[in-house]
DNA sequence: CAAAATAATCCAAACGTTTGCATTTTTTTC
DNA sequence: GAAAAAAATGCAAACGTTTGGATTATTTTG
């Protein structure tokens, strides 16, 4: 391999100059710069980036932890950063922590021995506080959370409208004349699904209705759990679910139909994350669009513009027919494809 | 961050012994090992694996290139790849190619520039012969090429058994009773979709079928294409489809509900990629489950144990609504869902 | 107990860059 | 044309680790 010290010999300079040529500096006379480049394509000259990362003590490596790659929320998130990060000459390191706390903190620790430059992060349901985090990841590398985030740790920070976007779903349910409304509330280890509760509770006491407790169903955020949880509430006499997630939700419709209960007719559904499947199933999904692309994107931008505030990114509500037992107008399902990367 | 000086100074002995110590090399007495272990610990130490890289020539990075993260197909690769990977003490650093040759090169250029332990890769449908790849990848770094393949670039390969997928996904339609069987065969700059063309086009010779060129529909791989051929088949009296690809699948089952067209009694569909979306959709799709995190996993392994043959991994066909219009033994979803992580 | 053999540690160079400071070369100024 | 200023380049250390060979400490052997 071809370093700059082989391109200073066959120049006769030093490999500073060199350096300082490759790097575009104006300590370095233009005719001698372009020889330099010239010799570097010549020769087949490619930067080590770990030489040039250990003496800077940093290197160009942005790390990105989810707790799942393979659901479409954080699979498009992570497609918006890398594209912005990208363009700004940075790679992405990608961490899964399957939602353990453990694989959570040991990628913090391997991403941290590598100096990458930042750490964009959603913590996995198995992380239930700050305390580790802040001691792995000290003042050294920015940190940037998106999603599920602890507001007590410092930095930038990127999140949906976790309680408007609730609001609004339960409210639509309630319009469309569901009495007892329950919910799949996720788990209360993360914010977000605290703040979606609390938007669910809002709809319903804003509108008169009972918040009844025996109605939200916790922990439930895979297939399964939805499933089980949807035995639960059509047991207690529920005719309405808010679902804080997508999978859950999905879950819930396998018990509904098998219990023979029609849907949007006689049950209604609201969940959170438009994953593609949404749109296709029957029925298909209202769901609330969180814009995970556009989450990606602004926590990449968050890092690059050294910002350290908390940015919120609406959601949007895409009414379909689970929920829609009042005909109003025609719903089009291709224009909301069409705003992200899914048929791709 | 503290250091092995830091330690050696704390200890009154060397670096070398350090890191000596820390590698568990014989070379160190028992007694320094342990007490250099108890020290680094204290002290907070964590190796840097930048400098470290440096000094060996060689990261503990390995370089996963895909057209597209989101595709669930190849998430779960990834996610096949990486758990046997961490496992060996690997870390991966993902690349997007977005199926352009370009974004591909530099990929690769980029890996190069890491010094990563190896690349896996499945070529952009842009990229179209392995020249670039040669030069790029010299034989410094080893190359574990999936799904999409250059015969010709040396190194492990692990594939499909495209041609027999195909060849028993299109059995299959012919054993429903279709007659005029077309395909959205993909791009055959890729050897997986030539491939299962070849298996498509076996299948119906086997069968005293004529196999007519016009019925094959190029380029169709996203859901727009789907679509658009959809349209095609149809006009040139086509009562079945072999999709090489699930999206363009979806698109053309749009395509057919919007003609009025039922499934699948007036017509059949077959795709290739068990999506997660494919088991949900009205009429349910059958696929040609490919077992991407087998395959993420071959891959892997292919590189851990220094392989250079090629692996196919066998394909299996789950037979659901859109070409079962002989009704015969009850299909579970469940069970098959329960095959990969999608639900998670 | 001295010599030889072995074990443990140290020394110093190396990996390929970057960068503050010193030095040399070129240009400007009077 | 000499002194001063500015521009370009060179020098050498540094980043933190690893590693072959040298050195020192310890154990074994006759």
């Amino acid at each position: 391999m071809v370093t700059i010290t082989d391109i200073a010999r066959a120049l006769g300079i030093t490999p500073s100059t060199v350096s300082r040529a490759l790097a575009g500096s104006p300590r370095v006379k233009e005719k001698t710069r372009i020889a330099v480049e010239r010799k570097a394509l010549e020769m087949g000259y490619e930067r080590n980036v770990v030489a040039a990362n250990l003496r800077k003590g940093q290197s160009h490596i942005v790390g990105i932890i989810v707790p799942r790659i393979h659901r479409e929320f954080f699979s498009n998130i992570i497609g918006g950063a890398e594209s912005v990060l990208n363009q700004a000459g940075y790679n992405v390191l990608i961490c899964q922590t399957m939602e353990s706390k453990d694989s959570e903190i040991k990628a913090l620790k391997t991403l941290r021995n590598y100096r990458v430059a930042a750490v964009l992060i959603s913590h996995a349901i198995g992380s239930t506080d700050s305390r580790d985090i802040k001691e792995i990841i000290g003042k050294d590398i920015p940190i940037i959370q998106f999603d599920r985030v602890y507001p007590d740790l410092p930095g930038a920070k990127v999140v949906g409208a976790n309680c408007d976007g609730a609001y609004f779903a339960t409210k639509h349910l309630i319009q469309q004349g569901y009495k007892r409304i329950g919910t799949l509330a996720g788990y209360m280890s993360s914010l977000a699904f605290v703040e979606r509760l609390a938007g669910y509770r809002l709809a319903l006491e804003s509108a008169g209705l009972p918040y009844d407790n025996s109605l939200v169903f916790y922990d439930t955020l895979v297939r399964d759990q939805g499933y089980e949880a949807a035995k639960k509430a059509l047991a207690s006499g529920c005719d309405a679910l808010f679902s804080a997630g997508a999978f859950s939700a999905l879950g819930a419709v396998d018990y509904l139909k098998e219990a023979g209960v029609r849907i949007p007719e006689d049950f209604g559904i609201v969940c959170t994350s438009n994953e593609g499947f949404t749109s296709l199933m029957t029925p298909s999904l209202s769901t609330l669009e969180q814009h995970p692309f556009e989450m990606g994107q602004a926590a990449a931008k968050a890092f690059l513009e050294n910002r350290a505030d908390t940015q919120v990114i609406p959601m949007e509500l895409h009414i379909r027919q689970s929920s829609q037992r009042i005909q109003q107008e025609e719903f089009s399902c291709n224009h909301l494809l069409n705003n992200n990367q899914w048929q791709k």
